[in-house]
DNA sequence: TAACTTTTGTTTAAAATTAAACTAAATTTA
DNA sequence: TAAATTTAGTTTAATTTTAAACAAAAGTTA
């Protein structure tokens, strides 16, 4: 339900996953190979592909040949793709603020340390 | 990853929609339309006439028309369908212990009432 | 009662995802 | 160095799901 409630705030077309993607080059790092990035979403390297292709149809990220490996891409996000995360991150706001006059910061702050505990665990136990 | 853990748990090919269904009608009520499962599980009609087709596949489910209603149809669980139930249930077992030698019952305890109340929040709010 | 409207479930087409096969490139090993 | 293995990314076929169109039945209204 949480992720349908950002995909319906989320503007410009943009799946959770192709918004997970841009956010994270502002996040995590400015560049990645595909590879590092479906790791990091825990998706087959196809689903990669796939969400990298629509990003780029779009003109959300570049991607482009690694100069010091042949098999390797780079990619990166755009301007467009910055100005379409910092979009897409006040389309969402509403609802956090909503959900915010509904549950208190500490009930979340709260709640945080064991769900991440569980991620954690399930994550290195390899349940991708 | 929780939906994965469970997956790569269950036996007889079961998903974890079709494990749902099933252990629905041990948990809430012995039958029901596709309408009513489609509503309680928060998928589209589409969806559940797809999963419940699997399971009449395997025979664990039974469909029959209602007869007070010429376009409902009911649905309900066989025996076999109770067997594979109690079978994904000792299946699964397992990774529940193990979940309980990492985390307490206490911490689980603690956790469910914030996460309930904003699962009910967003169900409420129709964020399917 | 005849004509609308709503309800129930199925079908269709499209999208996202997966596992597995595949291609190409890099690395290891013998 | 040649052959085998591993790695990186794409493609393919299958599955699950959705939204929308659809058909049939039931309910409403005029």
């Amino acid at each position: 339900m949480a992720t349908n409630a950002l995909e319906s705030c989320l503007p410009d077309g943009l799946t959770s996953s192709q918004f997970g993607v841009l956010n994270w080059f502002v996040r995590v790092d400015t560049e990645a190979t595909p590879g590092r990035l479906a790791t990091a979403f825990m998706v087959t390297k196809g689903a990669m592909t796939n969400t990298l292709k629509r990003l780029e149809e779009k003109g959300f990220v570049r991607v482009r040949p690694d100069e010091h490996s042949g098999r390797r891409k780079l990619v990166t996000i755009t301007a467009k793709g910055m100005r379409a995360r910092t979009n897409a991150i006040k389309s969402v706001d509403p609802l956090l603020q909503e959900l915010l006059t509904e549950f208190s910061k500490p009930d979340f702050a709260l709640s945080l340390p064991f769900l991440e505990s569980i991620r954690t665990y399930l994550d290195e136990r390899r349940y991708r």
